[in-house]
DNA sequence: ATGCCTTTCCCAGAAAGA
């Protein structure tokens, strides 16, 4: 069983991309972050022609997330429980879908930027990973295969950055963002470590500017956090680097994850 | 080592991304 993540940066311009490469990778489950696209327009039919049921939260401009299963799409939640809104208390943003595919059962996230560590999209993002934390403690502690999948946008450690010294008071890489994470896996979740296939680090992102791809100048901030029976499944993981190359590219790889589960 | 790209809103340029 192949199941993946991938930050599409809008499901829209990237639909050829995203069907070429569903065609080609063949997951069985590919959550999916950034569509930006209202749940009505979202391309429901041309992912059902490749045999995938989808699942789709959308409010249009900014954010969406997505599940898209070929082995079954059951139980949908959508939204964070009991996760905060933005900008107020109760505009709640179209960053969190979950649901059981076969023996799975799965969450597509998109974690908030913060903007800047002084910013209150910064003490939204960091109230937003809480209630993650405490929305995926039941699951994280069960018998069932079961993982977050998704843009955090955290890095984890130092080494999950091109360079530390580039980070110095910027979101992503502080002790509270990376505390937040910490506790989210102390409910019983592991950190799985894809391969980065070339160079020597797994990033995810790199920014379309610059030739930052080019330079190999990214960030590991596309994780996948699975329970003790996701983890003991994992047979390889890796970066989907050729995703990111050329023309109409994300700026985000997919992660890819292979599973063998005694079930299947 | 940043908004130098990209996308969306909609037809101009602002907002957002990390």
């Amino acid at each position: 069983m192949r199941i993946a993540t991938w930050n599409v940066n809008s499901i829209t311009a990237r639909l050829p991309r995203l069907l070429d490469w569903l065609g080609s990778e063949q997951p069985d489950v590919l959550c999916m972050q950034e569509t930006k696209v209202a749940a009505d327009a979202f391309p429901h039919e041309q992912l059902a022609e490749l045999g995938y049921q989808t699942a789709a939260l959308g409010q249009g401009r900014w954010n969406g997330v997505a599940i898209a299963s070929r082995i079954g799409l059951d139980d949908v939640c959508e939204g964070l429980p009991g996760g905060p809104g933005y900008p107020t208390a109760d505009e709640f943003e179209a960053r969190a879908v979950s649901a059981t595919c076969g023996p799975l059962r799965v969450w597509s996230i998109y974690v908030p930027n913060g903007r800047d560590p002084g910013h209150d999209h910064y003490a939204y993002k960091l109230q937003w990973l809480t209630a993650l934390r405490d929305a995926v403690v039941d699951d994280a502690k069960g018998s069932r295969p079961f993982a977050v999948l998704g843009d955090f946008n955290v890095a984890p450690t130092d080494d999950d950055v091109w360079d530390p010294a580039a980070f110095v008071d910027a979101t992503h890489v502080t002790p509270a963002e990376r505390a937040a994470l910490a506790e989210i896996r102390e409910t019983g979740l592991g950190d799985v470590m894809p391969r980065p296939l070339k160079y020597d680090k797994p990033f995810t992102f790199w920014d379309y500017r610059a030739g930052m791809f080019h330079k190999n100048l990214g960030m590991r901030i596309d994780l996948v956090y699975g329970n003790t029976p996701f983890i003991d499944a994992v047979s390889d993981a890796y970066i989907d680097r050729q995703a990111r190359k050329g023309t109409g590219a994300s700026d985000h790889a997919p992660v890819v994850v292979d599973l063998t589960l005694s079930s299947t």
